[in-house]
DNA sequence: GTATCTCCAAATACACTGTATCGCGACAGC
DNA sequence: GCTGTCGCGATACAGTGTATTTGGAGATAC
């Protein structure tokens, strides 16, 4: 039986109340403070005030504790807007600002088939809000939008981490990353990448990340007009 | 204790020749075989028959070591074929298939930026095969693709996994995870995602993938004729 | 040829991890 | 009031990444 539908055990009154809300609270709440690593059985039950192994009354394993975290988050996750395509930007966009508020969930996001009920819900939403598009269309346009949203939020992540390690901002990053770049530039092996750095455009993430949302909902578009080249 | 009595020093085998190249080869093996957990530093150095802490000679830190891992795979990843569009495919179908051959890239992926020489060379190589595309498009396009290909590998991967950790092939994991849904649905709280699941189209993952990669390359075309709407 | 120094591999140590097992103490039923 | 059950906490175990210590072999200096 899984998590989803597995009943709580019965309250006890007696050492400290508990509850699988309390326990993922206390998890997310951690995550988002010190990164998924700072969420360890024991840290989180030391947040609660309870013995580690108290927590496997409520969940079997720890996977099940981030699947119950992710689920968490997708309480808050659902589209807006009318038509298919503000309603895929939609869940895009929200599911990319959850991410800025959890980083953590790029960690997490396609690692696992995600079934609770707030992703579901989730899911129902979108679904719901594609009524304008055949299914036929919109199961491959709700699959392509969330490989491009998994990734890119990762990416953004992996790059926002890869700055705050090495520094403050963006500038130290390149203190630090730069001069590699530099000299490794200089052996002239690699010119389309240096003169993409040296001319190509320096967009910030959000832009990078709408412009290629933007091309897939083009993408979309194209095949609901009949132009495009993805074969029904 | 006297001399007579002490054993001799165990027998020094002379200390095995050591490389990165070699200690990345042994970490790449041990991940391919039982996946990136199997990949400790105790285990790399055991399968070369070295101390453990003989690998700080050659890596500062773990997370080095994946990097190099990384960067090895991406030694066999060039894009072929003329043309922007070929190149992206190209590309895209490579990285996919160096995932099938090594599922833990999916998880590393995306993780952090990859600056390696093998993973620069492949950014040079696609960027070169770009050259009929301005920067200004180039740049994003890449961008959207490796979102893309990350957050659908990552997803696959993924739910290969949860279908091998609950029985054999896919029969066995609707087995699983079949009746639950049955269940979940009866509550009628997600009929979208109960008609998209009985009535849907059900793509396997290849042509799901290969769908949405058209759908980002159409809508590339289409700001290149200029009938995307994507503002420059 | 002997004494010293240097360097590096290995062993040890530490603070953690997830989770299996054990033992105790409180409540339930008779 | 006794016994049985059950859930909690403590303990235990095998493993992790890495800092520190240790010892031995080769190089160097006289």
């Amino acid at each position: 039986m899984l998590v989803w539908e597995r009943p709580e055990p019965p309250e006890r009154p007696a050492p400290a109340p508990l509850s699988r809300e309390a326990i993922v609270r206390a998890a997310v709440r951690l995550a988002d403070a010190d990164g998924l690593d700072a969420v360890s059985l024991r840290k989180v039950a030391g947040a609660l005030d309870v013995g580690p192994m108290r927590l496997y009354g409520y969940i079997d394993t720890k996977e099940e504790l981030l699947d119950l975290m992710v689920d968490a988050v997708y309480a808050g996750i659902r589209p807006e807007g009318d038509g298919w395509r503000e309603v895929l930007r939609s869940h895009a966009e929200t599911v990319r600002r959850a991410v800025h508020r959890h980083e953590w969930l790029a960690d997490l996001l396609g690692g696992r088939p995600q079934l609770g009920p707030n992703t579901l819900a989730s899911g129902n939403a979108v679904l719901t809000g594609l009524t304008d598009l055949d299914l036929d269309t919109a199961v491959p346009a709700i699959s392509a939008v969330n490989a491009y949203v998994i990734g890119a939020v990762r990416r953004e992540v992996g790059e926002r981490r890869a700055e705050r390690t090495s520094g403050l901002d963006r500038r130290q990053w390149q203190a630090a990353y730069g001069p590699y770049l530099e000299r490794t530039f200089a052996s002239g092996r690699f010119p389309a990448v240096e003169s993409m750095v040296r001319d190509g455009p320096h967009l910030d993430a959000g832009e990078t990340f709408r412009i290629g949302l933007e091309f897939l909902l083009d993408g979309i578009a194209a095949r609901l007009s009949g132009g495009g080249s993805t074969p029904r």
